[in-house]
DNA sequence: AGAAAAACACCTCATTTGCGGCATTGTAGA
DNA sequence: TCTACAATGCCGCAAATGAGGTGTTTTTCT
């Protein structure tokens, strides 16, 4: 078993180097690199091949997120995990779009961030459990401010085939109904969401119902 | 501090009472009923007020992810601890969807539900990391079979305007192009996206980009 | 420099859609 | 029982949209 490469990505000197110190220290694992800024990271990375980035999502000049970004785009089998401060950072959403591997507290013990990274090379994404809750409340619709919850039964039904782009006379015929019935249920979703066409509804759907 | 009342939902009787168990042993924590059903549960759930419920996600008859809907239906502010036998369940999604506020494995040692349990009563959703990439995962769109990336920039630019439910005119307006120039690049569009409307379009881009 | 792609713009025509009515039937609640 | 609402269906009209062209200019790449 060969030793895992990691590079490090921190302006801050000490945290750069306290991070560097503790994975050479750790069997298996060995710091190949580490730079204050992205820009210095993406001349070098794909000469060192790492196996694993550390990258703070805070970084001077080009942040943190664009450079995973960018490194993601060139290395698709790179690891990269993401270097917060606090737990509810804004920027955690974006570099899950991004495409980050998990998330590390930079004042996170030694044990930690070993855990961590053994942990993405198993497949595994490590995280709080604080920023877990974050997660999976951006993934459910909130209920409460759902306007199309006062829709009734068959019009909820009747929006849902909309969202799937389908045409007045589709939906008629899934529904084993008349066009002019589905044109008739449509003024009055219309009227409810207060929109005015097709477009704008399934837009709220997808709004409230963020996926599916 | 008072102890806090926990509820286990579990068709397994070793395993109900052996979390029954794990639960009564730890300080500030009790079991204040345990159940081998999601019907039973919920004809009692209201007399005991627990603050947790421990629920089998795949429960006999009424299943677990339909249990913890009606709960959360009427009792907003108790914790939902959903368990699995396996990470990769394809109802861990629907769960989050209905509301779940963590996840363990039936296999989980003693120490790890209570911290899971600890972890939930200060606003976290503990699951395990493979999971959590799992959820990550469903979060990111897939840009390797993204049709929409064979769009140009402006192309990219009118289709997001689209998404908004905006019309070929308050498209122009805002591009500060003609709605005829619009209308060219919806043509364009649609051929690269194989789709014959406005909504069929806004359908894929949701589709593809998930959330946003 | 030349070719290709992208962005811009206009035209026509058939179809779809949004909006205004109107009417019937069934169901659930006051 | 009366009322409200949901679900069904139809008519007409104006506006928006989809699909087929054509053409110019700018940008990008070779």
């Amino acid at each position: 078993m060969e030793t895992i490469k990691v590079i490090i990505v921190e302006d801050d000197d000490l945290i750069r180097d306290g991070i560097a110190n503790i994975l050479d220290d750790q069997l298996g694992y060995q710091c190949s690199g580490s730079f204050p800024s992205g820009e210095l990271m993406l001349e070098n990375v794909k000469s060192i091949n790492p196996r694993i980035i550390l990258m703070d999502i805070g970084l001077p000049g080009i942040n943190g997120i664009e450079c995973l970004r960018q490194v993601k785009q060139n290395m698709q089998d790179v690891l990269v995990v993401m270097l917060t401060i606090f737990e509810d950072d804004e920027r955690v959403f974006d570099s899950i779009i991004a495409g980050a591997d998990g998330y590390l507290l930079k004042k996170d013990p030694a044990p930690k961030i070993i855990d961590a990274l053994n942990d993405v090379l198993n497949g595994g994404a490590p995280m709080s459990n604080q920023i877990a809750k974050r997660v999976l409340d951006k993934f459910r619709p909130n209920l409460e401010e759902d306007e199309t919850q006062i829709l009734s039964k068959r019009e909820k039904e009747i929006l849902d085939h909309l969202a799937k782009g389908f045409t007045h006379k589709q939906i008629a015929e899934n529904l084993f109904i008349s066009p002019e019935t589905v044109r008739g249920h449509l003024k009055n979703i219309y009227q409810k969401l207060h929109v005015h066409s097709k477009t704008e509804a399934v837009s709220k759907v997808f709004h409230y119902k963020k996926l599916r």
